[in-house]
DNA sequence: CGTTGCGTAGGTACCTACGCAACGGTGCAGTACT
């Protein structure tokens, strides 16, 4: 028998007998026979198909261990409590909201074979009494969950996140499971570059929620929308979410909601850990109609019948949305994305994308490294530059990006031979880079707002998945009910019959095409509408770009 | 980048207009303190 029947047939058969479960999904079992064959596999899977037993059942098969990289505590326990609820399995994990007994306690299940499966934070790995426990058990398989995190977090929130791939070197590198509900093609490649990835196999399940209805509705006065917001919370379906951009805007709205007698709570990280707790279990049991809350509220929840996901303000990039809006409609019934848009609110999101290390803290730091004459402990390095951790750590990856130094057994050393000037100046570049991209993210979510054609292509094509007909179920579409998106690609002053096949294009950049711009170099096509296309460039982001000028000045080729 | 809140200048005895500074999101871990 060919080995991969022979692999496919046990991992049934430990679904089966684990989960009960009387088959695989096809994009399951090919990702599962990936990390089978000890192949690093990237794969992007919708909330609630089964994401977790990609490796959850070959993890039962496999010799060691598996490590679970996962961003937050609260998600470890969940996870924890469904492995041994859903399979029987025991899992530990090792973090700081346990007792040092507990977690020697979890240590010594993880080497004794008890518990086949470890759960940490990032920053676990940072340490290197962590790793060293680690190469000792001699995992089988590095999970990284919520992979997202490390592309969205990893350059200046968490940036342990980029300090992952040589985590995963320091303990033998096992082959790496990077797992995420949504990631762009921009994002899973950074991604696989961060986590030092290699011939990664991709799995990417399809990102279409044809059951949640996408609307935007445009406000140039600010009280008009607030006023709006808050009518429309009232009158939607329940239950509901509702997304604002500050702390405040949560308890603001969460007030007004309950002054017209609705169950409503605002949920922030600026909340006690035991009020976010009741909020989020009392959302949970359906004791609440609304949540109104920052971006705090997200990861683990997962609820069927949420109704409604209504955005008081623009979220950052497309990558959020579409994960905001996904927490509408798990049941497959209709549902729907409300997003309440107003440009100014983009000013908020242009800064958060912001805050990439200044060049002279950057040049400091690597003089510092360069002038010792032994490897440097990153506390040493906080107590000279009175930076934060985080702070730090941020620059230290720019810096090791750039070669100018590396991390060995925690202490950071400069790479022999490398141009002081030459690396800093490189390492400033990558951080411009980086924040240039962030901010492009920012102008794809102005994008949908202001597209006059199908949403839902748009957002898809955002995905890189390709919608060849409009998906009436977006106010788009309903405005424009008849034969509304075979004028897509039409350029002005060009008259052309209404067409049945609507993948027809009078230009040469259609979506998928590979193309080079003098200025931007390479890049895809991602979406069309009437007469603009978006253009996603390797170096400098998403750049939308009218198709008359182009034609006219003949400024891009297509590559192929 | 836009909103908000504070202080001051203006012209009129309290209130309005303007300018400028501060603020804005996501979590881990480890330490200090009840």
């Amino acid at each position: 028998m060919p080995i991969s029947l022979f692999v496919a047939r046990r991992l049934r058969r430990a679904a089966r007998v684990a989960f009960g479960w009387d088959e695989l999904r096809p994009g399951q079992l090919t990702a599962m026979k990936a990390v089978m064959r000890r192949r690093d596999a990237m794969v992007v899977m919708p909330t609630g198909s089964g994401k977790s037993a990609v490796y959850q059942v070959p993890g039962m098969l496999l010799p060691g261990p598996t490590l679970v990289v996962s961003p937050l505590i609260a998600l470890q326990r969940d996870q924890i409590a469904g492995l041994l609820r859903n399979s029987g399995q025991t899992a530990v994990a090792v973090n700081s909201s346990m007792s040092r007994a507990q977690n020697e306690q979890a240590w010594e299940s993880a080497s004794d074979g008890t518990a086949r499966f470890l759960f940490l934070a990032p920053e676990q790995l940072a340490k290197q009494d962590v790793l060293e426990r680690l190469a000792a058990l001699r995992p089988s398989l590095f999970v990284v969950d919520e992979a997202q995190c490390v592309s969205s977090w990893g350059h200046d929130f968490r940036p342990d996140y980029l300090r992952l791939r040589q985590a995963a070197e320091s303990i033998g590198r096992p082959p790496i499971l990077a797992l995420t509900a949504s990631a762009a093609a921009p994002v899973r490649a950074d991604i696989v570059e961060q986590l030092g990835m290699r011939k990664a196999h991709e799995v990417v399940a399809g990102f279409d929620r044809p059951n949640i209805r996408l609307e935007v509705t445009h406000f140039l006065d600010n009280a008009a929308k607030r006023r709006a917001v808050v009518e429309r919370a009232a009158a939607e379906p329940k239950p509901g979410i509702v997304y604002v951009s500050t702390r405040k805007d949560a308890e603001a709205y969460a007030a007004e909601l309950g002054e017209l007698g609705l169950s409503a709570a605002a949920y922030h990280a600026g909340s006690r850990s035991a009020d976010r707790s009741a909020v989020h279990d009392r959302f949970l049991g359906g004791e609440l109609d609304v949540v109104v809350a920052t971006s705090a509220f997200g990861m683990g929840i997962d609820k069927p019948d949420v109704r409604f996901v209504l955005h008081a303000s623009v979220p950052g990039s497309l990558d959020a949305y579409y994960q905001e809006i996904g927490r509408a409609g798990r049941d497959g019934e209709p549902s729907r994305a409300i997003l309440h848009y107003r440009v100014e609110d983009l000013g908020l999101q242009k800064f958060f994308s912001t805050g990439r290390p200044d060049a002279d803290t950057i040049a400091n730091v690597s003089r510092l490294v360069r002038d010792r004459a032994t490897p440097v402990t990153p506390t040493e390095l906080q107590e000279e530059t009175g930076l934060s951790a985080g702070r730090l750590t941020a620059v230290l990856n720019l810096l090791e990006s750039a070669g100018a130094l590396t991390t060995e057994h925690g202490k950071v050393a400069p790479v022999p031979g490398a141009d002081a000037e030459e690396t800093a100046t490189r390492a400033v570049e990558l951080g411009t880079a980086h924040e240039s991209m962030e901010r492009s993210r920012v102008d794809m979510m102005r994008g949908l707002a202001e597209t006059t054609g199908c949403r839902r292509r748009f957002l898809l094509g955002y995905f890189g998945e390709r919608l060849n007909s409009p998906c009436g179920n977006c106010d788009r579409c309903e405005q424009r009910p008849t034969g509304a998106e075979a004028a897509v690609g039409a350029v002005p002053g060009l008259s052309r019959p209404r067409t049945t096949s609507p993948t027809r294009h009078d230009h040469p950049f259609p979506p998928g095409t590979a193309v080079h711009h003098p200025q931007w170099g390479d890049g895809e096509v991602l979406t069309e509408e009437e007469n603009r296309i978006t253009v996603l460039f390797a170096s400098v982001g998403y750049r939308t770009l009218s198709l008359p000028v182009i034609l006219e000045k003949n400024l891009l080729t297509a590559a192929s």
